[in-house]
RNA sequence: CGGAGUGUGGCUCAGUCUGGUAGAGCACCGCGUUCGGGACGCGGGGGUCGCAGGUUCGAAUCCUGCCACUCCGACCA
């Protein structure tokens, strides 16, 4: 089959989903490495997704009673030293700044050491230390209470590894961050903000995911609780797509956030914190990305319909033009998933064939083109991206121009649903459940999981009842699934009551767990 | 920080073993024919061959040192 990538992603073998997902960032031209090392550069198209979703997801924020603020970039060390397990998670990827001045000696540029910082600056991994500073003096009465805050920022985590949007040096996210005057309500909160991000995933990015609690080794550093939701890639292997975290009193004694209470004592917050970030992208893309590019789904797309006017170089391409222009405009009246239809007509040199393949790798929902045949006859001839083809043909249709714009809301808000369906129905068919012994989940994942070379078949994610262990025990679990190379994801919210025994422990199941191999 | 590998035009790479003064495909520019399912012909622009030193009449190629990047591992709310 003729495909718009030069590798596939389906084809079993490991090696070849990284090259397959390194390709589609690069085709539908979302980013690109930069110069700095595991930073990246976010391209006009990767942009305009980012801002749909930023849209989007920001809205669902506010939405919920919380407002946008913004903190600073650099972060003083001693914040950190102030809560002990964030730090101790953290102190492995932090940038330093150290002095603030340069001079040159001998015509090169240096650091000049007299313009060395009395106390190093830390470059935000996250904001939880100085935000939670500002808390402390924004926080008098329990009248004050509760304080919604969110922020869209960037942030910094020196990895030693890194992969376009999935984990980079530097990322955007937002990161909300509230306090509360007892527990009931921070827990509530750090639920309700989970769901969000599950409706959000599942509505905006067609992204279905499984919402669940992250057993306490897999805790945010200083968290009391940690919930996410996680994702399915088309190789089986799971995406930590959005968390949530409830930090109990734990930043609020470390950082003295707190208020008078209505009977006069003076009390602790509580507080929450949450953040998804540009890794969502990644998602888009090893969800409905296919062999011949990226697919999005429209409701974060920049361009929801693009026309492509056939062009000859002769008299009737004013006709064409001036057909496509009052196509694009009728489209922009129209209102799609609540908002104003995203339509373009495509007017740069390029050839027809090209600028066509170029919206198919990048995912435009609906390829419009236009011929002069088309402008005469009062039609339009399209593709919808989601199903581009009909075995090894390209699948278009023609319909009259009026009666395609008046289609195309109902039409976009069709291929939104049905991207959903393939991915929900790929992640259902590819969790098992009858897994109950670590032989039979070795046997799942194969037992020679250190055998690159060879190829490897699809492996979904089990779930399966676990007796909950903690400390040393949940240690030893961790390890041993290590070996196969595996993770615990989180522990489904859904739950219909355990029955029977851990597949690690042997004890009396009390819910159950999500395994899977991860990114 | 360990193990392996790679640095040659914007991209993917050949050429290195066996030294002779830089190539291919794609992309880009021009002209023409084309264009409704990833066009073709002709012409053209673009590279201090990662950096520094050495051997040599002559180095992308051989030697020494350094640097960068990729993959695997360690690490990864």
């Amino acid at each position: 089959m003729q495909r718009a990538l030069s590798v596939s992603r389906m084809t079993g073998n490991r090696s070849t989903f990284p090259e397959w997902y390194q390709a589609v960032v690069r085709e539908a031209d979302l980013a690109e490495n930069s110069p700095v090392r595991g930073m990246m550069i976010i391209k006009p198209w990767g942009y305009g997704v980012w801002e749909e979703v930023q849209r989007d997801l920001d809205r669902r924020i506010k939405e919920t009673g919380h407002v946008n603020a913004y903190f600073p970039l650099f972060i003083p060390l001693s914040f950190f030293a102030k809560e002990a397990e964030h730090v101790e998670g953290f102190a492995k990827e932090m940038a330093v700044v150290t002095h603030h001045r340069l001079k040159t000696v001998n015509g090169k540029l240096e650091v000049d050491p007299e313009a060395k910082l009395e106390e190093p600056l830390i470059v935000r991994p996250t904001s939880e230390t100085i935000i939670g500073d500002a808390f402390s003096r924004w926080v008098r009465s329990y009248r004050d209470l509760p304080l919604l805050i969110n922020q869209w920022a960037n942030v910094v985590r020196w990895e030693m590894r890194t992969r376009l949007f999935l984990r980079t040096s530097e990322f955007l996210w937002q990161e909300g961050h509230t306090a509360h005057a007892d527990e009931a309500d921070a827990r509530e909160e750090t639920l309700r903000m989970l769901e969000v991000y599950r409706a959000f995933s599942e509505e905006t990015l067609a992204m279905p995911v499984i919402a669940g609690e992250k057993p306490e080794n897999e805790r945010f550093p200083g968290a009391v609780a940690t919930y996410s939701i996680e994702a399915m890639m088309q190789d089986g292997r799971a995406l930590q797509a959005g968390t949530s975290h409830y930090l109990g009193q734990n930043f609020a004694r470390a950082q003295n956030i707190r208020f008078q209470s209505a009977a006069g004592e003076l009390e602790y917050c509580h507080t929450t914190s949450w953040g998804a970030s540009t890794r969502l992208m990644g998602g888009v893309v090893m969800t409905h990305g296919d062999d011949d590019g990226l697919r999005l789904p429209p409701a974060i797309a920049p361009r929801q319909v693009v026309i492509v006017p056939i062009l000859r170089d002769k008299p009737e391409d004013a006709e064409v033009l001036s057909y496509g222009e009052a196509l694009a405009k009728a489209l922009t009246a129209t209102t799609t998933l609540g908002e104003r239809t995203r339509a373009l007509l495509d007017v740069r040199g390029q050839r027809s064939a090209d600028k066509r393949w170029d919206w198919v790798r990048r995912g435009a929902p609906i390829i419009v083109e236009i011929g002069p045949r088309d402008a005469a006859a009062g039609q339009v001839t399209f593709m919808r991206r989601d199903q581009l083809r009909d075995g090894e043909k390209i699948a278009s249709r023609s319909m009259p121009l009026g009666e395609f714009v008046a289609s195309v809301p109902a039409l976009l808000a069709e291929m939104q649903v049905s991207l959903f369906a393939e991915a929900k129905a790929m992640l259902d068919a590819n969790i098992r459940t009858d897994i109950r012994s670590w032989d039979a989940l070795a046997e799942y994942f194969g037992a020679a999981p250190d055998d690159e070379d060879e190829a490897v078949a699809f492996r979904g994610w089990v779930r399966a009842p676990w007796s909950r262990p903690t400390g040393a025990a949940l240690d030893a679990v961790e390890a041993r699934l290590k070996t196969l190379k595996l993770t615990l994801r989180n522990i489904p919210q859904d739950q219909s009551g355990a029955s029977g025994q851990c597949l690690f422990t042997g004890e009396p199941a009390v819910e159950d767990v999500l395994i899977a191999r991860a990114y």
